[in-house]
DNA sequence: GCTTTAATTAATCAAGTGACTAATTAATAA
DNA sequence: TTATTAATTAGTCACTTGATTAATTAAAGC
């Protein structure tokens, strides 16, 4: 996290427009999405996210106007990728014309899986998993938003591989699936505890084992 | 929801002990599971609690300290009934002696699952999932004090029946098995919304699907 | 060069927040 | 009966919250 308008010794922070040009609004998105995640929305304060920069509580409102807006704009960001990213990656597997339920499981993850590299986008993993359990308000308006038409898209791609389950057990088991691989990628499972003969990372092979785990639980009748 | 001390018409509330005996405190947990699993942690507060049945906020105090340890209680009332019914449905599994993957992912599910069916139950559920979102001070310890022994002692008897499966795999698996589960009855999936066509009732079979989802999860090489 | 617009600080506001206290009344113990 | 304990209300406290405003300074437009 870089500190905007980092104090310089006796140079003391003045109102006014600062020299040169600032960005400060994506660095209060990067604030506000580790914050989101670590603490939710209700739990994080705009106050926090400012101090997180350096930056003054008043900026936060300049830019994104209000808390309800920032958390959107947060969650917009990334979640618009992400959507776009699989709605790709299923437009190549139906022009390839032979893929299977684990190239589809594995496309279906794998863009919000590789968000698991970086700390920021981990934050917004944390945060996405989260957003579930946020008051229906706001969650259902922002998934809808973001996650309707390349969810509704997956499972019909499901549904033409597995021509004898019904179109609700194929919903089901779309849930079924995203439940696993956010907890699984939330950071927020318990598994490095559990796991007290911890030689090496656990999340090793996280990935391999999400996709194996979600072809079989889709395949099976 | 039973109001406590519902006002009679021209009787106002005095202060004092009120004749007869009271049991405040189950609703107040009852009225606390509901809030915080709607709204979470922070997103509640005691005011909403006390307001729920009509009581002064003092009382909350009176019975649960604060607001910290009124969470706690919420969780493990049945956080630890949960837990005590998944140890004993385990020993009736080891006991019979021939018991195979689906039993185990059956016998570790249906303790929460049942709940499902009654609306304060269905409150907790949600609860459950929640807590895995709030901040990890909370939620792992107590995570750890109501889960911990239950969840080691089915990871033993999946890996026992998984022999060629690495323990940290079983680990990851189950993982996967709970983040699948606790979505999928949390009530915050978009299922119901996504089944435009819906017909019947989309939670049919949700039980069904989640067994069998789980089962080939856990066994798939 | 002058005017308007953009970006910042400091200060403040009303509305909550969790927690606590004193007063009060009924039940229980002695 | 009397003293003590349990359960309740009303009120308050210090603090935090999201939001807004006026003042201030630099950049951009003309």
């Amino acid at each position: 996290m870089l500190k905007a308008n980092k104090k310089l010794p006796n140079e003391a922070r003045r109102p006014g427009r600062p020299e040169g040009q600032t960005n400060l609004s994506e660095g209060i998105l990067d604030a506000a999405e580790a914050l989101f995640a670590e603490q939710g929305y209700a739990g994080t304060t705009l106050r926090q996210v400012a101090e997180k920069l350096g930056a003054n509580p008043a900026m936060v409102a300049y830019y994104f106007k209000n808390k309800d807006n920032l958390f959107r704009e947060v969650f917009t960001r990334r979640g618009h990728a992400i959507s776009a990213d699989r709605m790709e990656r299923l437009a190549t597997l139906k022009a390839r014309r032979n893929h299977d339920l684990r190239d589809l499981v594995a496309a279906f993850i794998e863009p919000a899986a590789s968000l698991y590299h970086d700390p920021q986008g981990r934050a917004f993993l944390r945060l996405h998993a989260r957003l579930h359990m946020e008051p229906a308000e706001l969650s259902f308006e922002l998934r809808r938003l973001v996650h309707n038409e390349s969810t509704h898209a997956y499972a019909k791609a499901f549904a033409d591989l597995l021509p004898e389950m019904p179109v609700r057990e194929v919903y089901q088991r779309l849930t079924l699936l995203i439940g696993a691989y956010l907890y699984a990628f939330s950071g927020t499972s318990r598994l490095d505890e559990l796991l007290i003969e911890g030689d090496d990372d656990p999340i090793k092979g996280l990935l391999e084992s999400t996709i194996a785990f979600g072809t079989a639980g889709m395949r099976s009748p």
